[in-house]
RNA sequence: GGGCCGGUAGCUCAGUUGGUCAGAGCAGAGGACUCAUAAUCCUUGGGUCGCGGGUUCGAGCCCCGCCCGGCCUACCA
């Protein structure tokens, strides 16, 4: 923890086909921040990366309906998702998109790296046209009878009735799921990524993580590779990465498939992240050699492609396969170092659906409700090792009860006293034993609470953090300031002078979680400069991959280094002015819980 | 069908390798205080740890079976 540590946080990227919902940013997005923040704060240099997953045939279906191209909604998705990141604080060095020039000659580098090292290789395969479009159906989009059970609503890839996996060929009259017609079969080759020539490697890899990594997601792991089979890496699609090659990057119908360029995203942020900082180099730092760590952030049903394919393209990029192979022109890329995978966030108890209405997106949240209340809630009561069940209920009991009564309301009653009483942070006299207890064990929280952020047991560290401010509110009733104010003057500065003190290592502990309040805090005690900085939306004009010329398009980015907030108690200074406080978190009243209901009742019918 | 995860007080959830592990917060009841967004502080009632077997001196915690829910099973975190 002393010496500074390269850390690559990377998030999942959104699918830009609509805006993302509060379950979404449960899983990749606050606690990929909370991390990060945290880690800036312990003094190692940061590297968050993330931006929006833009191509496939979902993107394009959805184009299709509305009647504007894959390119114009991806446009359209792509800010939307942007500014409710930014809104909600998340602190990303770069959020850029899949569609850049960049992120394409990358994910062709990867490809290529792959194909040189023999990880890649042909197969021909039947698979389901659109006559109409002349565009692949995938399996999911394909439905029909069951010939197993029989049942009508099959789907290409299964039967939700009986369970079988089937081939989309086998269905007893098949449809595209799309617009109805038939579709045709047809002969078409594609590549294929070798799995299974990662099996013995990442055996080894992933047991040599049996200590660190959350156990669901290292069971699971394990777990697949049992059955590793060649998955394929290319599809017949307009909309997606051209396969560098001879003979198929003219081929208008041919594309990498859409997890394949997806997962390079981490690698390509980065690399763009450097070619803006000024330093075209300066990724490597995060992604080679044994100074570099890693962390993956996203909810339970990516961690195949986290754990396992991703891992397995970058061993065979590097050339550490079964094949062996030599490292691409970028050099020997690191596995990650762990996958952070959470659960999922339900609703009033049912399951999240765009389609159903069964839906809060973070930009309706955060027109009624603060980002901090929020991030509280996903930290506090979110889906970190198992599903939980959003309800209003239970937000508004935690923003009253919690952020408000005992963390709001221990800010206001020190500061209001001070002010009131002093105009200033006051001196401290001779102290009791009490008053060094106290003292001692917010000062010993940034050990126990920064335990937890950096084995990413987010629910446990703000636990530790808010006994903190119970422990200080409760040092402030048994000590009763106010009554002294006649008895003993002396004595209440002190104790006021403890109080603020609790304040500010209260402020600094709950940072990471709440930067935006935080600042708030920061600044009512008289602090200057950028406590803990934010990001922001830039406009930037680059080349968009597969077009000529340049496009102009917004990216996430912010200033980090050099803020205020280290990970350490800072002595107050006495003498510094105090003004009286306003609140710093609102108080809701209870009825919004039926309002809100009755308007997920209506959207849902 | 297969794999994985979960089912613990009214509610939301903690419970490392089996032995004060039957817990926390909230809700409920009683009391203290008044600095504070009537916030805070103290005390307190409450649970067959999904069901049925088994291993063990001893099991929420291990094994077997079953019920319910979630996720994945090749493009919804």
């Amino acid at each position: 923890m002393s010496s500074t540590r390269h850390i690559l946080t990377a998030v999942a990227w959104p699918y830009a086909n609509g805006p993302r919902h509060i379950g979404h940013v449960s899983g990749f997005g606050v606690p990929s921040d909370v991390f990060s923040r945290f880690q800036r704060m312990s003094g190692h240099d940061v590297l968050m990366v993330s931006g929006t997953d833009e191509h496939g045939t979902p993107v394009q279906v959805l184009a299709d309906q509305e009647g504007v191209s894959a390119r114009e909604l991806a446009d359209r998705y792509n800010r939307v998702i942007a500014e409710d990141l930014v809104a909600l604080g998340l602190s990303y060095d770069l959020f850029t998109r899949t569609t850049t020039a960049n992120h394409y000659a990358v994910a062709q580098e990867l490809f290529t790296g792959l194909l040189d090292n023999g990880y890649v290789f042909t197969k021909t395969t039947q698979g389901a046209i659109s006559p109409s479009t002349g565009r692949t159906l995938p399996d999911r989009y394909v439905e029909g009878t069951c010939p197993i059970c029989g049942y009508d609503g099959a789907r290409g890839d299964q039967c939700d009735n009986c369970g079988n996996q089937l081939d989309p060929i086998d269905l007893i009259d098949p449809r595209s799921k799309i617009n109805g017609e038939t579709p045709e079969f047809v002969e078409t080759e594609h590549f294929m990524l070798d799995l299974p020539a990662f099996a013995d490697v990442l055996g080894e890899y992933l047991r040599s993580k049996s200590d660190t990594w959350r156990p669901n997601v290292l069971k699971f792991s394990l777990n697949l590779l049992d059955d590793m089979q060649p998955r394929a890496i290319t599809r017949d699609l307009d909309w997606g990465v051209p396969i560098p090659l001879e003979g198929w990057s003219d081929q208008a119908n041919k594309r990498l498939y859409v997890w394949f360029d997806a997962v390079v995203g981490y690698l390509s942020a980065s690399i763009e992240w450097a070619k803006r900082s000024g330093d075209p180099e300066a990724w490597r730092a995060w992604w080679q050699g044994d100074g570099a760590e890693s962390y993956y952030f996203m909810g339970k049903d990516n961690i195949v492609f986290h754990a396992e394919i991703w891992p397995a393209m970058l061993l065979g990029y590097s050339g550490a396969g079964d094949k062996g192979g030599e490292p691409g022109a970028l050099g020997a890329l690191n596995v990650p170092t762990d996958v952070v995978s959470s659960e999922f966030l339900t609703m009033e108890g049912r399951k999240f659906s765009s389609s159903r209405r069964v839906v809060i997106y973070v930009r309706d949240f955060l027109e009624r409700y603060d980002a901090d209340a929020l991030r509280y809630y996903i930290i506090a009561a979110g889906p970190e090792t198992q599903d939980t069940d959003f309800t209003w209920a239970e937000f508004v009991r935690r923003n009253n009860d919690e952020l408000v009564a005992a963390w709001g309301n221990l800010v206001n009653r020190s500061i209001s006293m001070a002010a009131k009483n002093l105009g200033e942070i006051p001196e401290a006299g001779p102290l009791t034993d009490e008053d060094r207890r106290v003292l001692d064990a917010s000062q010993a929280a940034f050990a126990t609470v920064g335990a937890r952020l950096d084995r990413s047991q987010f629910k446990a560290a703000i636990q530790e953090a808010m006994r903190t401010v119970a422990e200080a509110n409760k040092y402030i009733s048994d000590s009763a300031p106010w009554a002294l104010k006649k008895t003993d003057p002396e004595r209440m500065k002190t104790v006021l002078h403890v109080a603020l003190q609790l304040v500010s290592d209260a402020k600094t502990l709950l940072t990471p979680f709440l930067p935006h309040t935080s600042t708030k805090v920061h600044e009512m005690l008289g602090g200057t400069g950028v406590w803990t900085g934010m990001p922001r939306l830039e406009e930037v004009t680059d080349s968009i991959g597969g077009e000529d010329g340049t496009s102009t398009y917004s990216v996430i980015t912010g200033t980090y280094a050099g803020n205020e907030a280290r990970w350490e108690s800072v002595p107050i200074v006495p003498g510094t002015p105090l003004s009286p406080p306003t609140p710093l978190f609102t108080k809701l009243d209870p009825k919004i819980v039926d309002e809100e209901l009755a308007r997920l009742e209506e959207a849902a019918g």
